[in-house]
DNA sequence: GCAATAGTGTCTTTAAGACATTATCTT
DNA sequence: AAGATAATGTCTTAAAGACACTATTGC
């Protein structure tokens, strides 16, 4: 009923981003090296307070923006989970709405304010790196539903520029699932499901053998019936 | 980075709850009807503030046993998303983290402070009414997350009690998807899934026809492939 | 017996997985 | 020609959907 869910209650409410992309063939995430105090010099996610008069949405774009110089262009975000276990910020209350920001071969991030570095991780090479607050919760969290969500929607194109090749796209979920899959198998399920990919008339410039048709996203959002993941390890 | 998110900003924290369950055979949710403005004599889902030391999940629960008189016992809780729209409530800037909560077979929900009244709405019937805050948008997004869930998970389970028959585990398909499906299929597919269901020795009392085996849930938490719908319309 | 509900079997169709094969480029 | 990458075809198997059939109860 949101009953006295009182002004001033001292919960300071903030989002986090994930922004994954596809740098160097490799699924990568954005991360910010921390400046100051808690967790100075490890790297965490870029993310700030929720504006005053700013839907969540917003302050995602806004963060997007400011601290990443990424700008709305054919970027997919869409909201994750809220993480609020009282101490996971040792400043004080802090209830933050994370948020997964989808995109083609997306500019470094820059060094905002407060920030030491900033730059493209491999998730792959994260492994064993330690970041700041919930944040490897927050990214676990993120990288489970970008595979989970390959499966049945259309999604896998966001990671690509406006014209690709099946190859290209095959590339992006082995990248994300981190397996190989039968090239001629995907070329099928990719072509022949309806509001996948839309054939063009144009052709990539060959690398080495026969060139590769272009096609661009289609209509559709969902994969009916899903593209599932159960192939081989490693890429 | 969670930059400077400092209390007192003037945002206030909330929870609000979807709990869903099967009351006479139809899938129900749990509403309140307001007492005082805004939105006085409307309906609306039972939520509260989070409390100070809380994390996100004790304050679902906390309303859950406050608001409904609902115990822990067997209920799914998890979240489904947050809203933070400035306008949602009149009263000032409050963020509500949305529940989604599941039980089999739950208590009628009681009466709490500034209540007016509280009871079970099928959903069927709630397809007009106007709900107070943005809280149709939450039931929504509830009802299309639990509807999606069981197509891929075991939670139709938690829609019932420990020992089930396969008829009733297709019931809770056919209110919660508002579709029939066939009998013969739906039963291959419910006892053959790995993990969904464990047979048992014992069997219903007979209700004019041959008796059905009684079963429990299974250890599984996915189905694997999963259970599409694509049945006709009407129950 | 008949109606009702539970459960099994069979046939068809769809689509995935594992390949082999063909096509078209660079060198 | 050889090698590389793209695309198609074929065969087998898994599993859904339609629906006939058998099983076991109450009346």
């Amino acid at each position: 009923m949101d009953t006295s869910a009182a002004p001033g209650s001292g919960v300071g409410v903030a989002v986090d981003l994930v922004i994954l992309t596809l740098h160097e063939g490799r699924l990568s995430v954005a991360l910010v090296q921390r400046g100051e105090e808690p967790f100075a010099g490890t790297w965490a996610l870029p993310g700030g307070p929720v504006g005053e008069h700013e839907d969540l949405d917003q302050s995602a774009y806004r963060v997007l923006e400011n601290e990443a110089m990424i700008g709305e262009e054919s970027v997919h975000v869409e909201q994750l989970r809220t993480f609020g276990a009282p101490g996971r910020d040792p400043r004080g209350r802090v209830v933050s709405v994370a948020f997964m920001a989808l995109g083609a071969d997306l500019p470094a991030p820059r060094r905002g304010a407060d920030v030491a570095d900033a730059r493209w991780w491999a998730v792959e090479e994260l492994a064993g790196v330690e970041l700041g607050f919930d944040h490897r919760e927050v990214l676990d969290c993120a990288l489970e539903r970008a595979r989970a969500k390959l499966e049945y929607s259309t999604l896998a194109v966001t990671f690509l520029p406006a014209e690709f090749t099946v190859s290209q796209l095959r590339g992006v979920y082995e990248a994300v699932w981190g397996s190989s899959l039968d090239a001629g198998n995907f070329h099928r399920k990719a072509t022949r499901t309806p509001g996948f990919v839309e054939e063009l008339d144009r052709f990539a410039a060959p690398t080495g053998g026969r060139p590769a048709r272009l096609y661009r996203a289609g209509s559709g959002t969902t994969l009916q019936p899903p593209l599932l993941r159960s192939g081989e390890e490693s890429a």
